[in-house]
DNA sequence: GTGATACATATCATCCTACAACTTGCGTCG
DNA sequence: CGACGCAAGTTGTAGGATGATATGTATCAC
């Protein structure tokens, strides 16, 4: 928990704003793929640091394929096809239109994993699941608690269908709407509670129990819109409303 | 061009190597989280290097979210939902099975994003779709460039979905299976050259300029298990044969 | 004895300088 | 005119110095 409250108020390091400053006069399109970066002198000189805090925010970004730094050249932008990871900028969370994204990525992930899962799971895997799905609707009340065993229990099915790719994907995407909703009570209190159904929860659980895919996709695909529509976001999915 | 055989071929930097050891570490579980690391001046120490190199090091971990480093303290492993970024080790996508697993999360993303673009796509997304395909089948029979229209191909249709973190996932998965398939064919030739099918992908874009989200989600469902098969790799997808 | 204050220590954060390795371009020389 | 070599610019690495922050310890007052 200390380290929670360390990561949300993470002091910005020097480098880290340099490296922000950076990619986002990429992103924008001000450096666009090809161009050449000024040198780290000159970039020391303009944000007033030394060269030293300089090279670790470029040894940043091109760690993420964002530039590539040719010795005796100089460095130069990429293109976005070559970036080695994903990152997801902090300050966009806050941006609730990009939580409604973040919720139907979410939704287009989970819920076809849910069907694998299904199809895939052992009884270890049952038992992981039934284990968060315990602490949720368990004696503890307290909130962050059960905050965790909800992202603990879509983790764990994720991790049901044996494919590590989509484990890591799934639990990327949903910490990072973790964070949205965070920023996103912050600033508006009204969603004080965040309330977890754990009916929807239950049936997703018992689908997989019973290895059917389609219920499982089903459930889950009703639970996320559910979740998104509990912190205020209209999921605008074609298949949630429509399909079959 | 030559930028990507820069990439392929780049020359392992110091900070690179140290981070890369750090990371293996941590992923291997040697270093659990909460763990502390050793101080900069011991690794500097114990890898013969400069501590600004390990400072480098450091940093990259630190911006994946893999570290957190506390001034006075030291830096300290976090665990594995707390990443901020996602990255995927190039040395894992030489192994079959991994290829096996991106198809497999590609599928789920691609097809259902697939009906969604179908459902939203506006003329500007048809015409940039439709300017891949022709260069795909066009007069360019270069392999490369052919490869390269394909992933574009698949990017225009993520984009028009409208939701740019569906066209980041998209991008970056699509981008890892071309290293993956590029990796295959350098240690068996066999797959000297990766057909690619024109038919499927019209199909693919049928579908969209009729805006069925259906008859998109199916096309791309099948082209992709198709791709997955012209390399060498069978999907057990769970829709893939038996769904309706 | 107990508590609080001050100090010493350990560690990361930043800065500075210097040199090595590499690339490029220009000028010199054969 | 060509080839070689040198000089300048840039990134890569080294090493030390100083500031900021957290922790433990020792001292001193009560």
């Amino acid at each position: 928990m200390k380290q929670r409250l360390a990561a949300i108020g993470t002091v910005e390091t020097l480098p880290h704003r340099v490296a922000a400053f950076l990619s986002r006069e990429i992103e924008s399109g001000e450096l666009n793929p090809g161009a050449r970066l000024p040198t780290e002198q000159e970039l020391s000189e303009k944000f007033g640091v030394s060269r030293n805090v300089v090279r670790e925010a470029i040894a940043q970004l091109r760690a993420d394929g964002m530039i590539e730094a040719r010795q005796g050249i100089g460095a130069f932008v990429l293109a976005p096809e070559q970036r080695a990871a994903i990152r997801i900028d902090r300050e966009a969370l806050k941006d609730t239109h990009n939580m409604e994204r973040l919720f139907e990525l979410r939704c287009i992930l989970e819920a076809e994993s849910a069907a694998l899962a299904a199809a895939r799971r052992n009884q270890g895997h049952l038992d992981s699941i039934k284990a968060a799905l315990d602490r949720m609707g368990g004696e503890e009340r307290w909130e962050e608690g059960s905050i965790d065993a909800d992202l603990l229990f879509h983790r764990e099915i994720a991790r049901a269908t044996g494919n590590s790719y989509i484990h890591t994907f799934i639990s990327f995407v949903c910490e990072q709407i973790r964070h949205s909703i965070h920023y996103a009570r912050m600033t508006n209190p009204l969603h004080d509670l965040v309330e977890i159904n754990v009916g929807e929860h239950v049936r997703i659980y018992d689908a997989l129990v019973a290895g059917d895919p389609a219920a499982a996709e089903a459930a889950m695909r009703a639970h996320i819109v559910g979740a998104a529509n509990r912190v205020g976001v209209k999921l605008p999915l074609s298949k949630a409303g429509g399909a079959k």
